[in-house]
DNA sequence: GTCTATAATTTGATAGAC
DNA sequence: GTCTATCAAATTATAGAC
């Protein structure tokens, strides 16, 4: 039951934000009542909280390991597509929302928020670093906002097209300035 | 007093998203209560819908024109610039936030929010148009997702050089992207 | 673990006096 | 235009029975 209030959860969260649903809309979805949901999770700050934990594992599983021998455009693809498979669902990032809200969130979200950043830059750092490019930790963070906007956009113009151009621009781009005149 | 209460409208929804705050809240702002605020806004729709048309106007202004005679580079460090201005004012674009949350918002606000962006399209397709690129369209949308990439990371990691370095990034891939080898 | 019941507060919005 | 007063509904959260 837990999990199956952090899969409605993540859903209601990335469609309409944190403030954008209640507890009772939660407990509609998965068949119990508002009090039962605050047994598994006190604060809506620790549902949060909870959801971003998931959130973090679940993507960098997907992302796979950033210093095997793949080369550096199929990582990025793969990061993309992790995150296209979000869209598709339906909303944006999960940390992508609650970071254009989060100077109005309760502070442990904000520090989750942060930690989430923090593990793709690292992982992307990583990444780029493996490959030989100049200036990772900066690739990492103009990757990340490339990334976030092209999700942001896809939504709301309500063109998932617009992430696949987006973020074939900005693959192609890290590609060539990594391995320049090849 | 309409005024005032769009200002500080701007500033709390720019911080907190349409669900992060209240008309109280507002009223305490400028110094009113808030049925007061109600007088000029009947619905807080109302209220988002007339931000987003004074947002709008704002921003098309600061970008100038996009048929003159500047440079490529100019004209998107000026839209960069309206932007940056904004992110130094705390909090990120009014419809970038929106977008968001924008699932779980009145169906007007949605509506607003796509005249927004398509208004920026426009202005950037025809900015990309006049320097002779090809596909300004797609470029203009890739440009926009870059920029509210880099407002949204920029803001979540308190870290105001993100905002340059992403959108200095694009700015060079842009031009380089238009005339090349020059 | 889930329920009923409810507390305590906040919310968007309206009515009507001034 | 702004106020007081208020409504009806929704919100987060808790207490205690089963």
């Amino acid at each position: 039951m837990k999990d199956a209030i952090l899969k409605a959860a993540e859903a209601r969260m990335r469609r309409d934000g944190f403030h954008g649903f209640s507890f009772r809309d939660l407990a509609a979805d998965v068949g119990i009542k508002s009090a039962s949901v605050h047994y598994h999770f006190p604060t809506k700050a620790d549902l949060a909280v909870g959801l971003m934990r998931n959130y973090r594992e679940e993507m960098l599983a997907a992302f796979g390991d950033a210093g095997d021998d793949r080369a550096l455009a199929d990582k990025l693809g793969a990061v993309c597509d992790a995150y296209k498979t979000k869209l598709s669902q339906a909303g944006i990032c999960l940390c992508g929302i609650l970071a254009a809200e989060h100077a109005g969130l309760p502070e442990p979200v904000g520090a989750a928020l942060k930690d989430y950043f923090i593990a793709c830059r690292d992982w992307l750092i990583s990444a780029f670093a493996g490959s030989g490019a100049d200036e990772p930790e900066k690739r990492a963070l103009v990757f990340s906002s490339a990334l976030q906007g092209a999700l942001l956009m896809s939504h709301a113009m309500g063109d998932p097209t617009l992430f696949d151009h987006a973020t074939g621009e900005t693959i192609r781009a890290c590609d060539s300035g990594t391995r320049p005149r090849q």
